[in-house]
DNA sequence: GCCAACGTTGGC
DNA sequence: GCCAACGTTGGC
């Protein structure tokens, strides 16, 4: 089993919305590191940090687990899905469907974390200095997350 | 709003 | 294939 991050920004689609809605296809992914690990390492059971961006308070929000592998990302915005798009930005869907670039998978509520536990208080701990999310210029919007790393931010809460 | 740190695009 | 210009992410 492995450990993940995934970023969403709340205004978007927040922890509280997946409170809500349990389970969702996160959709929209269209970076290719990024679709690499959806599509290639992602495996049902995986767990997944939920981590706020680009809000007033960046962190760690919420625990989540993988429901469903990867499968061919040609949900539309609109169409059924929940994340809501950014505004004037055009989703680059898949052109072929026998030969999909773009995959998604389904994302399980866990629970909410306590408190956020921010990314200034990530940044303060050298135990996770490697992780990405804590590393300058990271924009990668899933990464992974070592054991030792996930152990370590669930002490925090 | 600024801008660093990338990723992508397209001319050559 | 190189790389300059451009676009995006996301913290601050």
């Amino acid at each position: 089993m492995a450990y993940w991050l995934m970023k969403s920004e709340p205004d978007a689609y927040s922890i509280d919305d997946l409170k809500v809605d349990r389970r969702i296809p996160w959709t929209g992914v269209r970076n290719y590191q990024a679709r690499n690990m959806i599509r290639d390492q992602m495996k049902k059971g995986d767990m997944a940090f939920f981590y706020h961006s680009n809000c007033k308070e960046p962190g760690i929000a919420g625990i989540i687990k993988i429901a469903k592998e990867a499968y061919p990302d040609d949900i539309k915005p609109g169409d059924g899905r929940k994340k809501r798009p950014k505004k004037n930005k055009v989703l680059k869907m898949n052109a072929d469907p026998a030969n999909p670039t773009w995959f998604v998978v389904d994302v399980q509520y866990q629970r909410k974390l306590k408190r956020v536990i921010t990314l200034t208080e990530l940044k303060s701990h050298p135990e996770l200095e490697e992780m990405p999310v804590a590393r300058k210029g990271n924009r990668l919007s899933i990464t992974p997350v070592s054991e030792e790393q996930w152990n370590f931010v669930l002490e925090l809460e």
